[in-house]
DNA sequence: CCGTTATAGTTTCATCTGAAACCATTTGCA
DNA sequence: TGCAAATGGTTTCAGATGAAACTATAACGG
């Protein structure tokens, strides 16, 4: 990986952290379908509004890193499953105020340590020293690609 | 990150991998598409079979990660543009043998370079002590993750 | 040998996704 | 004020994608 110059797919950085990245949400995705008819998408939009109740769908947006129509079809699909319930902002017609239901808590309640429990199952393949590089250096790489996509776009 | 009880979405392994994965593959396939009319699953092909002339599709679908459809719809589209050329394996009559034309070979050593390139940028917000435990980090979440993956399906 | 089963690859169909167009409301400024 | 531009969010359309069905060929077991 390190500065190599010829190139082999198998050890392309994008390349490997694609193949990783997928292979673990997809085993994820599996689960919450299967378990709780609930897509990635969905479940991201839970887990911020079940830590931070009342945001906007742009709030939603950027602390989920979807875009906004992803939300916005995330958040119908909750809602028909009652779920989420959104009112409108009182200082701004345009903006929803979007929180979870009864039933949108429960889910969360059930799934969250779930996720967190794939978390683990991850990290177990890893000593305490690899698990602290592996948070700094993710950190990093977010910090400077996200800056970079931003100034892009 | 490292077995926190609290689900924050942000610090979420999994979220942190697919974000991180889709901001970098995002940056280089509008790159790849502009440039070269070539899509990602395209460029895996033509990587591989830059390196691995006379592949079968299957040997394709191994090595880049993609299902056999995604790899036939690729090589169509790139025999279509003239940058593969498939021939049927005279040993097995259901087996094709996929390799790059000159147009092929051209658009292969025009982007490995390119890859490399973004790879190298990617890299640079590391040290080297960072670089190397990233690798050997990769390589064992992969490694374990797909033998995972393997088992389940 | 011959019929069943497995494998290589393609096609079809239904779903997902992103980009652009769109509607409603608010903001900024002449 | 009032009108152009910006913002929040939804809808539409077109292309991508995955699962399952399908075709062709090969392998295997009786």
């Amino acid at each position: 990986m390190t500065g190599q110059t010829l190139l082999e797919l198998e050890n392309f950085l994008p390349y490997r952290l694609s193949v990783l990245s997928n292979t673990v949400s997809l085993a994820i995705a599996r689960e919450y379908e299967d378990r709780f008819q609930l897509s990635i998408t969905e479940w991201r939009v839970v887990a911020v509004l079940g830590r931070y109740d009342g945001l906007s769908a742009r709030e939603v947006a950027e602390r989920t890193a979807m875009d906004k129509v992803a939300v916005s079809r995330a958040v119908a699909a909750l809602m028909k499953d009652g779920r989420v319930r959104r009112a409108t902002a009182a200082h701004d017609k345009r903006q929803s105020v979007l929180s979870l239901t009864a039933k949108g808590r429960k889910v969360h309640a059930e799934v969250a340590p779930l996720a967190l429990q794939h978390e683990q199952r991850l990290l177990a393949h890893l000593d305490a020293e690899e698990q602290s590089w592996l948070a700094r250096i993710l950190e990093k790489l977010l910090q400077a690609e996200q800056e970079l996509a931003r100034r892009g776009a």
